[in-house]
DNA sequence: AACAATTAATTCGAGGCGCGAACATATTTA
DNA sequence: TAAATATGTTCGCGCCTCGAATTAATTGTT
């Protein structure tokens, strides 16, 4: 149970009411449809009479339309409703340090265009590039109603300034996106750290989405993310900086991080140190016998996943290891938070037929308490950032009312 | 933003506005009495007329009651309203291992009686003994209308089927202690893990409780366990186990922990590891040169606190090691969760001007994020498991009325 | 002492909303 | 063709908040 938060609450009209019941009912259509008003009245409780009268007003305010009408055994066949997917135009946007995805969705997460470009050097060119291209993208489809642009960063927001601050990765200073974005596009924008957009992707998309109500998402790349959905919302803490578990200290006397300590849970387990093990166990192999002369250079941790597929024994080490790590904080994760499930997004996930086994290996032998946390691997839903910013801006429509 | 939980959700009905304004105005008065029916429509925004209304069904109800005049410059002079504090009380049961205390609360937390007794042997005489004495408060207290029992447990309560599971440190065996207290009593009964309860104690009476949303308690004793909350509530996790990061694995190749596992956090930071420290230390002394023959045998925490306050090194000492370690976990936290607010409750707390820089220090040393949690030692909150159970029955009335 | 100004609190009609019964519509079965 | 059955709509009732008007109580001014 919530306590209610006098520094910022809202209290109850007379139209309350109706607004909880239409987001419930509009939450009905989206998991259950085609769904007719008979059963809108079974599956909400709600009166046969009131569900009448809410169906109407969301179809005329076009959330709704009516589809064909139904089979029944008996009596007079019901009308099918649906969303009306494209009530709701939303772009998405995907910014990593090297490439920027821009999608177009529609309400039901489908895309409708979807296209990557060089990520722009600085914050400036990147308003620029990006306004232009979503003004014609929305030439292109001049029958969707435009909601908003979503963007996922490789950095933290600051939950108060909505400015970006700490995206070491990405080149540009620490700048105010959203209004520059905003004035440039006239939409109104959201940012969101990717790890957070990743979990909002599971947790809306997901094929747990219906049950699920504590979700956690841990990216793995040249770092590690980890985005939370704990009581069914996401969690960001003090101006928006939780989820750098990345940075916990597994081992103090490790290699240094580039946040600048040593041995952060990072420096064991993402894609960087896959590249680390292979290449220290090949130079170990130089310094000993020479037993195979033309083991290949891995630069990329592409490098290592191709190789390990190929079966360089190495490379299979590099990935063994990894994978050990990655388990040691997935624990951490299981102990602290019990989710019901963690779902690891990022390169690795294309591997897990052989790092899932150890990472479930070492949880196992370290998890003491009676959590029944499932973990798997991303996959499900493809474009986990876009998907993930898409459910950001969807939450508007779809997430609970802000009620007291 | 809240997503809608189709698997368990509530329409709005006609009165749905009413109950949301209601509590938010028993929240106001709360917070700020004595209030006016026009303080009460200038904080809620509400109109004058709902507020007149809403004030008299409490009054009714007797959630409010009127109090004296208060002053004006011109005009009128309002009358004050007060929370009825005796419409509920509340019996807090706080077991722990060796002791189990008893309290009967009003709403304002405020303890109308106290007293302890000896953890009874098994759960059988748990209820008998209890109950009986729950009776004679009520003959003692025949004023009051009893709302409920909390208890507060030292281990964790399964989510769904509400029975104690995972208490190690009590001998009871896994039972199912809510219905039988309440057969017994004819009162309601809430559990909650101890930690759990130290953090509501917190959010609802601790001095940030006004403006904190996100906020970590870690309670330190044998062992070390963790209460959050986080947007505005309780994570309780799958089922109830969240919490557990007092086993989270620090050293592989530490010592071996009660839950089975090596190294976890609570086997380096936990009173007892203070005390194995102090041995240690004594023993090495031995070992070598008898430089100090008389020194104190030091059993249990509690000597080693007086003895590190007397100015024994050996003491302080294990206390710095104590804190250290202390600060490691609490970094983990602050980069995981980034609350606003980490409180630190157990004996420990009384030491915190020797202890308190020590973890702020390796905090600092090891937070590479914005992150400004503040750690502080509990000591505001007397009796925190006690009050934290008076909380969690308190949320019923005071907590946000569950909406969609 | 009388009256205006001011603030507190109540009253009352209007409009939004959900409820539930009655009614209209559509289809199958006897 | 009539009864049975299911879907969907209409309408009056009661609950709720809003906002204007009204009543109540107090101070300052003339």
């Amino acid at each position: 149970m919530r306590k209610i938060d006098l520094n910022n609450f809202q209290v109850a009209t007379s139209e309350t009411a109706r607004d909880i019941n239409s987001r419930i009912m509009l939450n009905l259509v989206r998991k259950h449809q085609p769904l007719s008003r008979a059963d809108l009245m079974r599956r909400s409780g709600l009166q046969r009479s009131t569900v009448s009268v809410i169906t109407e007003q969301l179809i005329s305010e076009h959330w709704l339309r009516e589809g064909a009408v139904g089979q029944a055994l008996r009596g007079r066949r019901p009308t099918f409703l649906h969303l009306n997917e494209n009530r709701a135009g939303i772009f998405g946007i995907n910014i990593q340090p090297v490439t920027t995805d821009i999608a177009l969705a529609n309400l039901s997460g489908h895309f409708l265009a979807q296209e990557s470009m060089p990520t722009p050097a600085s914050s400036d060119k990147f308003v620029k590039q990006v306004s232009r291209r979503i003004r014609e993208l929305r030439k292109e489809h001049p029958q969707m109603a435009y909601e908003g642009i979503g963007v996922s960063l490789p950095g933290r927001v600051d939950l108060s300034s909505q400015k970006l601050v700490f995206a070491p990765n990405l080149g540009w200073r620490e700048m105010d996106l959203k209004v520059q974005l905003e004035n440039a596009t006239g939409l109104p924008v959201d940012l969101e750290n990717a790890a957070n957009a990743c979990a909002l992707s599971e947790f809306w998309f997901g094929k747990h989405a219906e049950v699920v109500r504590n979700l956690i998402v841990v990216t793995v790349s040249e770092g590690i993310g980890v985005g939370m959905i704990l009581n069914g919302q996401l969690v960001r803490g003090t101006s928006g900086m939780a989820g750098e578990f990345g940075h916990v200290t597994i081992n103090e006397n490790g290699p240094k991080c580039g946040c600048g300590n040593h041995g952060c849970w990072e420096v064991y387990a993402s894609n960087s140190a896959a590249v680390r093990y292979y290449s220290e166990a090949k130079s170990s192999d130089r310094n000993g016998k020479t037993n195979s002369p033309k083991q290949p250079a891995a630069k990329t941790f592409e490098n290592v996943l191709q190789l390990a597929e190929q079966g360089d024994p190495k490379a299979a080490e590099a990935l063994n290891r990894m994978a050990h790590y990655l388990g040691k904080g997935i624990a951490m994760l299981i102990a602290g938070l019990a989710p019901d499930v963690i779902v690891v997004v990022g390169d690795v996930a294309r591997a897990w037929d052989k790092v899932g086994p150890i990472v479930t290996d070492v949880v196992k032998q370290r998890s003491s308490t009676h959590a029944t946390t499932k973990i798997m691997a991303s996959g499900l839903v493809p474009q986990p950032r876009l998907r993930g910013i898409i459910a950001l801006v969807l939450q508007r429509h779809f997430g609970a009312p802000t009620t007291a």
